[in-house]
RNA sequence: GCCCCCUUCGUCUAUCGGUUAGGACACCAGAUUUUCAAUCUGGUGAGAGGAGUUCGACUCUCCUAGGGGGCGCCA
């Protein structure tokens, strides 16, 4: 069989961490099994479906590296054979509407002619009796002049498919095993608007059908749509798709994932700083795993081992602390250049080493490279490095420079360095530390007033090196600076 | 209310009838150290409850409880 798996989300507002988890386990699968990754846009819903949130699906896709073989592009291309990928474009070329007529003349669909309000009324008054709040089939059989009042009325039907009233819907799923429903509980759900439009159930069908779809794996907030999507696949005369259903991801309360829980949009995980392999290696790890519990894939790995067997049936809690480590992770596994690249636009973003030397900011990054859980608290990390003026916190002054002893220490070191002849890390170092003994100090009462002086900081780079690098000329001229603040 | 799903450390998870229940994050302690961080070592910490099945259950079955999801002319 071949494998053709799909990410099919409405735009009607971001890319959300839920919506990336299951886009990244359709294209691992898919990867993993050699198949076909399609992106199809489920624009079905016409007030809430925007142009802008097709975009930043795209976007979020793209950067978190979920390359998709089919579907169409941020460029308006389009790639397979389904084109264009768009339901509501689709709809418009006819595509559903032939399978509706279908099911009208077989008599396993029909109009309705109920109101939103009358449909409110049903619900309210079986709700206030204590049943299922579900259509009860009203306009299933009505006379021809029924119909034709209605018509006359002027009111425009929506199509129902008639669901069964007794049996059972089973199916394996491939993550859950068997599910079982009762068809009692199904009800004639709307398969297509008074706008025409098909719904959400019946366009996945057709959809999922007519593009080839072997795995439908998706979020098991859809498991209980699957057993009328089952029987619409049977009315219609195909073979459904192989089911699998992810556990969902919740936030710290314990409920789906939601934009109060930090389910951002994944765009914003980029703005804050978080590499997309982080992200993904992190979101594979929700309710996934491989038998040893691997927590840091290599690129290409998470491709090569992802086994739907590992996939959890029970929900999981996203954690934002243990995404900030693996990012940190990934971000100090990355080589100079890498870090360089992808720290740049966030230094330059935050207007930190304007003009500076590449050469010269890339040493900077490096030094503190084992600091950086985000890529976004770089530019504070650094600007020390590049200000004309040390902006002191006032902390450290109190705590470090205004201590006993400091004016003493700096005012030896500045001594030391004025003659320095080799002014890098060691030599720097031994000097201060001569500094030190000759004036009867700890070594800590002087390299912590010299590191107030230069950085304004208590915490920060190793300190000789740090000195190094920021050069004879800037380091004796803020420590003369600094001794004003001595006491 | 009805239907469905789920239940191992605080969190993510391993285990697929026999283990001192393993790993990771977090946390705590120690080591290292000029600071912070990183790193290394060690530690605290779990099978919801109750019945079965079995020589033996985290693992299989049932019940209870708890949690979650769904019940739209939204997807």
């Amino acid at each position: 069989m071949k494998i053709r798996v799909r990410f099919a989300p409405s735009p009607t507002g971001h890319l959300h961490i839920g919506g990336l988890r299951t886009a990244l386990f359709n294209y691992l699968y898919a990867r993993k099994e050699g198949g076909q990754f399609i992106l199809r846009i489920e624009d079905t819903d016409e007030e809430r479906s925007t142009q802008a949130s097709t975009d930043a699906i795209f976007q979020g896709m793209l950067w978190a590296g979920l390359n998709w073989d089919e579907g169409p592009f941020p460029d308006g291309s389009v790639k397979g054979e389904y084109p264009p990928y768009f339901q509501a474009a689709r709809w418009e070329q006819g595509v559903y509407q032939k399978y509706i007529d279908g099911l009208l003349a077989e008599g396993k669909a029909y109009k309705c002619y109920c109101t939103p309000e009358e449909l409110g009324d049903m619900r309210a008054k079986a709700q206030a009796e204590h049943r299922p709040p579900r259509y009860e089939g009203r306009c299933r059989h009505l006379t021809q002049e029924q119909v034709k009042r209605f018509e006359a009325e002027g009111r425009k039907p929506v199509v129902r498919f008639k669901m069964p009233a007794e049996g059972e819907t089973v199916f394996n799923d491939l993550i859950r095993g068997e599910v079982r429903f009762a068809n009692k509980d199904l009800y004639d759900l709307v398969i297509r608007k008074t706008s025409g439009i098909p719904t959400y159930n019946f366009a996945v069908v057709v959809d999922d059908y007519l593009m080839q779809i072997s795995h439908v794996i998706r979020g098991d907030d859809h498991i209980s749509n699957t057993p009328a999507q089952l029987r619409i696949y049977d009315a219609l005369g195909w073979r459904p798709p192989v089911m699998a259903h992810l556990s969902m991801i919740h936030g710290p309360d314990g409920t789906k994932l939601s934009k109060r829980h930090g389910d951002t949009s994944v765009i914003e995980y980029k703005k804050q700083g978080y590499l997309p392999q982080a992200l993904i290696n992190y979101l594979a790890l929700l309710g996934w795993s491989t038998p040893d519990s691997q927590q840091i894939f290599a690129a290409g790995e998470l491709e090569r081992k992802f086994d739907i067997k590992g996939c959890q049936k029970s929900p999981a809690v996203f954690d934002p602390v243990k995404l900030l480590w693996m990012n940190g992770e990934y971000l100090r596994a990355m080589d100079e250049t890498q870090l360089y690249a992808a720290a740049r636009p966030f230094i330059d973003d935050a207007g930190v080493a304007r003009g500076a030397d590449a050469e010269f900011l890339r040493k900077i990054i490096m030094l503190e490279r084992e600091k950086y859980k985000t890529l976004k608290e770089i530019p504070d990390l650094i600007s020390f490095f590049f200000t004309d003026k040390v902006q002191f916190d006032h902390e450290a002054v109190n705590k470090v420079l205004k201590q006993e002893g400091a004016k003493k220490a700096l005012e030896a070191v500045i001594a030391k360095y004025s003659v320095l002849a080799d002014f890098s890390e060691l030599p720097l170092e031994a000097a201060a530390r001569a500094a030190a003994k000759e004036n009867g100090l700890k070594a800590g009462q002087v390299f912590h007033p010299v590191r107030v002086a230069v950085s304004g900081r208590t915490n920060g780079p190793t300190l000789f090196k740090m000195l190094e690098y920021m050069g004879r000329d800037k380091v004796l001229a803020r420590m003369q600076a600094a001794l004003e603040l001595c006491s």
